[in-house]
DNA sequence: TTGCATGCAAAAACTTTGCATCATG
DNA sequence: CATGATGCAAAGTTTTTGCATGCAA
């Protein structure tokens, strides 16, 4: 995908990419220090070009996540949508298909199409639910 | 409500409130801007403080558009989901209700409760999806 | 009068930019 | 060997913290 657009595949995007799919979700920093394990000259400025090109080519995409930096996870074929605990700050995936009824409805009803890989739905999971 | 919890009802509290509701949806730096107008030294300092109290006690929400800062919006009663638009970054709020059929099939399934007021849903309005 | 709230300044956290050097294709 | 990519340093943004002063109750 990188040489389709005349772009360079060297070890850092290889190993930005690797982390984002070994950490699931991760913020910037937390993708920094695992390439680092592997490769420790990394530096931060690197990770946030090359998310950001990732993104673009689709291979990541990014959420927020209540307070503090986005995070990044794979992107493609599996998507999924987030439950975010706030209490716990826990992250669970659905598969997204449980959104259709809403992306069906919004589609007729506002013409609006939803981007089923970029939701999070924040929440309270089971666990907090039975500690207050 | 503030009384309730032994605070006090300030004036910048006030303004910072009117302003959340007359904005709409709003950074913490617009919000500032438009409190200034009205008193001209309000501090940024004391957005932020006041934001967050304001949040925990449920009178505010914020959500996470895109890049950038988080935008704070009324909550209580009259809850709503945002509809994001990733292209021209418009902002629609529809009725919570469209989510009803995703927030029951996860409590159900994952034992999961949805904030509804929280929700964005990212995706591409109709007006952009005309003109690509 | 009490102690919560504010303003100010400074620090911290997070992200972006410019530029010389490196190394992929 | 041309040019895209990286590392480094520095600047830009956004948010938080500490502390003296101010003011609501």
């Amino acid at each position: 995908m990188l040489r389709e657009r005349g772009l360079r595949l060297t070890p850092q995007r290889q190993l930005i990419l690797e982390a984002v799919h070994e950490l699931g979700h991760a913020t910037p920093e937390q993708i920094h220090h695992t390439v680092r394990q592997r490769a420790a000259g990394v530096n931060i400025t690197t990770v946030y070009r090359t998310l950001e090109l990732l993104e673009d080519l689709r291979l990541v995409s990014h959420t927020h996540l209540s307070h503090g930096s986005p995070t990044y996870h794979r992107a493609g074929e599996d998507q999924h949508v987030h439950l975010v605990c706030r209490d716990c700050g826990s992250i669970d995936e659905v598969d997204p298909a449980v959104m259709l009824p809403v992306t069906e409805q919004l589609q007729r009803d506002r013409n609006f199409r939803v981007d089923v890989g970029h939701v999070s739905l924040f929440g309270v999971c089971g666990d907090c639910k039975e500690q207050p």
